[in-house]
RNA sequence: GCGGACGUGGCGGAAUGGUAGACGCAACGGACUUAAAAUCCGUUGGGCUAAAAGCCCGUGAGGGUUCGAGUCCCUCCGUCCGCACCA
């Protein structure tokens, strides 16, 4: 099988972990390089709450200084950490296709800006919730992006998540809800000329309910639309509303507590239905233009914000959509929206009648009927499915990133870089000393010539967002020697999917969804021919650990602190001075709130084995691991046990000839051996490593008792069965401490390398017991046990069951009303 | 607000609708030891009982389906996660 563990930001990784491990002499157990050193100010945002500028700045500084000291360069951390320009070249190039292909676009947008660091913010990082994006220092800006046109594939990305059944449900609903799939009718309402503007006609909305037509009370515009700029600069009243919106609109705070808040425009629309029913126009706050088409109908019996927003400016409701067993003459919405199914009423006019029919027969019978009536050669409705889900915009103005392999010229337009030219390098001569793109400051880097005109140019200078690097080099993987294409599409399309992709459960919408854009756009680039990366996925848990803080609000780490007593007596001091330390709550490990375990102390004080062991037995991999020393010494002990019960069994163990028959004690052996292979093996392929340590456990105690009762020297069957078991044994917890392992397959006599020897078998007919013994209930409730042949027949089982005397005293003479026998399980008696 | 998951001993956790608490940690008792550590043996959900046998109660609370429910269904409580003014 093929198995990606983890999610490596990129190909360089590996290298770079790697020389960080020998420059530091550092352990590294998971490939954070990239967001440790790479990216301090996102990664730093994101773990803090702390503005990147200060980190940027201070991280770089400090990074700076930790390299002079081991006598390397910020200058090679730069070489090493922000560009592998082989890897660089083939994205680049892969960026030209996609351009090509009408993947890649370049929009006029509004974003989300960061004012101190001059840097726009990723879309995730502002909706996100994660930390930083308190309004003062979040502010909208309208700028050029390069975006990837994820949109596009809305639909197949959704669609498709019913075929990767080896994904957690979890993450394909995580899926399914970013992609926000609904549909609906695009509707023309008529604007009232007396009332517009500058002569507009008309004005488009997006509805998930026309079948509400008739519960109408307002229309309500983006604070950012078009229609309400043009009435905004007539209104100077107006226009402060808007300036107002905008300035609360970007604030986290604001949106939580939501007041809904509106403003008349004084335009008016017609309604659809009705030519002499006029609505008003409000600009509305909690109208969003980046969905639909930024104007809405407002049905306030039907939809709770709506409802809102009439109550605060007393324009009434009227239901529409009747509950079921509710009287007409007397519903009424107060201040709750009903959304539910019903029937329709108070919806008939000389048009259209809808009284009576379910909503979803109302909402096709508007559609069809402003589908079929046209204004100006356009229908007045027509259906649409819109998507929340939208662009990838991947410009970043950072100097960290893959370049965007583009050339602005004032006579061409937008040039790509020719082939022959790439990669793009990033310039090693960068300053961080102020705020903003590095590139975009650089004296010479941008300045180039037209590859058009030959005239005088500018380089892109956004740099690609990393979750580009990320998206496809599992693709990359599987022909990283290949210097001229991104991939050999037949290496790569004979290797992928993976078959098993694990990974942490943060990815579960962003780093997947784009890979799996970037599957599809690779495919109609012609360097895949795949549908989807990742054919399972499993999100394991986190190392977690407790947390520990002193008055003064200091994080402590746990190296520097000592546990007295237990339970609800658990005190900490600082080892140092004794002073007091608060005990707080069990969370991810991080280097803010300092509850990390160096890996050096651990490796230096249990080794590597038991670090995993641990890890692996303590809790199942989906969920978080609390890192405890008493589990930790508790893996260690049984480590040693190990290693001591090998030696016995070398000690003992027999000749390498099979005996013909096996006494009573080398079958238990056997059998014992055989269950532990069977039950292992089985919960490997189902990842249970939990269930697998227990079952090395009991395996490990039968062992220990067998060799125990071995008085003499054992019998040749005896012994070949203890031999047949330490074998078995190794080879069992081989995969989960490897190196304990090889000891002990040496001691056991072995020249070959455990991890090279096959998995062993089982022999099925040792798992099969010749008598088994049944629990049986009377009543629902264990009474007693009976014990019969595997095979004895239903009629057997139940008459040794009545013979019972557990059955007999509960019977009390009487026969039972009914007798339950399932096969292999139970008998329950029913009295 | 919407969506999802979860709730089992002192703790981490086991349990295709079929003996609740596998296995481990911690704790307690014992053996070994001058002693400690390590190791080995044993006990360990609660209650009635001197003890054993036996019985009763126990998987957040309440109800339901079933011969049988930790598991399935309904209501409620709690915790965690995701999305969040998406029309």
């Amino acid at each position: 099988g093929r198995i990606h563990m983890g999610h490596v930001r990129n190909y360089t990784m590996g290298d770079v972990v790697a020389r960080f491990k020998r420059a530091m002499g550092h352990a590294v157990l998971h490939p954070m390089g990239w967001d440790a050193f790479g990216m301090p100010a996102e990664n730093a945002a994101m773990a803090g709450k702390v503005h990147p500028k200060k980190w940027t700045y201070e991280n770089i500084a400090a990074m700076k200084k930790q390299l002079q000291s081991m006598g390397l360069s910020l200058d090679w951390a730069r070489e090493v950490a922000t560009c592998d320009p082989a890897y660089y070249k083939h994205q680049q190039k892969m960026f030209l296709d996609f351009l090509k292909a009408g993947l890649v676009a370049r929009e006029y947008r509004k974003v989300n800006w960061d004012p101190v660091d001059m840097t726009v913010l990723a879309n995730e990082q502002v909706i996100d919730g994660r930390g930083w994006r308190s309004g003062a220092l979040v502010e909208q800006r309208d700028l050029y992006q390069w975006v990837f046109k994820i949109s596009d594939y809305a639909e197949e990305l959704l669609e498709a998540l019913d075929t990767l059944d080896r994904w957690p449900d979890k993450v394909r609903l995580m899926q399914k809800n970013w992609i926000g799939r609904s549909e609906g009718l695009l509707v023309r309402f008529m604007l009232d000329a007396a009332t517009v503007p500058n002569g507009e006609s008309e004005l488009e909305i997006f509805t998930t309910r026309p079948d509400t037509l008739f519960g109408a009370k307002f229309m309500a515009i983006a604070p950012d639309h078009p229609l309400a700029t043009a009435a905004a600069a007539k209104n100077p009243k107006l226009a402060a509303f808007i300036e107002e919106c905008k300035r609360i609109g970007t604030s986290q705070e604001a949106i939580d507590t939501a007041e809904k808040m509106g403003f008349d425009t004084g335009i008016r629309a017609v309604h659809p239905l009705d030519a002499n029913w006029k609505l008003p126009v409000y600009v509305a706050n909690f109208i969003l233009m980046d969905y639909g088409t930024g104007a809405i109908f407002g049905c306030p019996a039907h939809d709770q914000r709506d409802l809102d927003f009439v109550n605060k400016y007393g324009l009434g409701n009227t239901p529409v959509v009747l509950p079921p067993g509710q009287d007409p003459k007397t519903f009424v919405v107060t201040d709750v929206a009903y959304d539910g199914d019903g029937t329709m009423f108070n919806s008939k006019n000389d048009v259209v009648d809808l009284n009576g029919m379910t909503p979803q027969k109302a909402f096709d019978t508007i559609a069809n009927l402003l589908a079929a009536t046209t204004r100006g050669n356009r229908p007045v409705g027509q259906r649409q499915v819109n998507y929340r889900l939208r662009d990838w915009g991947i410009s970043r103005q950072r100097y960290w990133g893959c370049p965007i392999p583009i050339i602005h010229c004032d006579a061409c337009g937008v040039v790509p870089v020719p082939a022959a030219d790439l990669p793009v390098k990033l310039p090693d001569d960068v300053t961080f000393d102020k705020p903003g793109n590095p590139l975009d400051r650089h004296p010479t880097w941008k300045h180039v010539k037209c590859p058009s005109c030959g005239g005088e140019a500018r380089r892109e200078t956004d740099t690609m967002d990393t979750f580009v690097d990320s998206s496809w080099y599992f693709a990359r993987f599987t022909d990283p020697w290949d210097a001229d294409a991104p991939t050999t599409p037949d290496v790569a399309n004979r290797w992928l999917p993976v078959d098993q992709y694990i990974g942490g459960i943060e990815h579960a919408i962003l780093h997947l969804l784009y890979s799996r854009f970037f599957t599809r756009a690779m495919k109609k680039t012609g360097h895949l021919n795949i549908d989807e990366p990742f054919a399972g996925l499993f999100t394991q848990g986190m190392v977690v650990h407790e947390t520990y803080r002193l008055k003064s609000g200091d994080w402590v780490m746990p190296a520097d602190i000592t546990i007295e007593g237990m339970g609800d007596q658990r005190r900490a001091k600082l080892t140092a001075t004794g002073e007091p330390v608060e005990i707080g709550s069990i969370e991810k490990m991080s280097k803010s709130k300092k509850n990390t375990v160096d890996p050096d102390d651990i490796i230096a004080a249990y080794g590597a084995d038991t670090a995993r062991w641990f890890m692996l037995s303590d809790s199942p991999p989906e969920r978080d691991v609390i890192w405890t020393e008493e589990g930790v010494q508790g893996a260690w002990r049984f480590v040693q046990r190990l290693w001591r019960l090998v030696g016995e069994v070398s000690e003992v163990s027999g000749p390498a000839t099979r005996p013909a028959e096996f006494g009573a004690e080398a079958l238990k052996v056997r059998k014992a051996a055989h269950r532990a292979l069977a039950n292992v093996s089985d919960d490997i392929a189902r990842l249970r490593f939990n269930r697998c340590v227990a079952h090395i456990y009991e395996f490990a105690n039968a062992l220990s008792e067998a060799i125990g009762s071995v008085e003499t020297a054992p019998g040749p069957d005896l012994a070949w069965a203890l031999r047949e078991a330490g074998d078995i044994l190794v080879r069992l917890f081989a995969p989960m401490m490897p190196h304990l392992a090889e000891e002990c397959w040496a001691v056991l006599g072995h020249d070959s390398l455990v991890a090279t020897e096959a998995w062993p078998e089982v022999e099925p007919a040792l798992l099969i017991e010749n008598t088994i013994t049944l629990p049986v209930q009377i009543n629902g409730k264990k009474r007693a046990d009976v014990t019969v042949a595997r095979d004895a027949t239903e009629d057997e089982i139940v008459a040794a069951v009545l013979a019972l005397d557990a059955v007999q005293k509960a019977l009390d003479g009487k026969s039972p009303k009914k007798v339950i026998v399932v096969p292999q399980r139970i008998v329950n008696v029913v009295a």
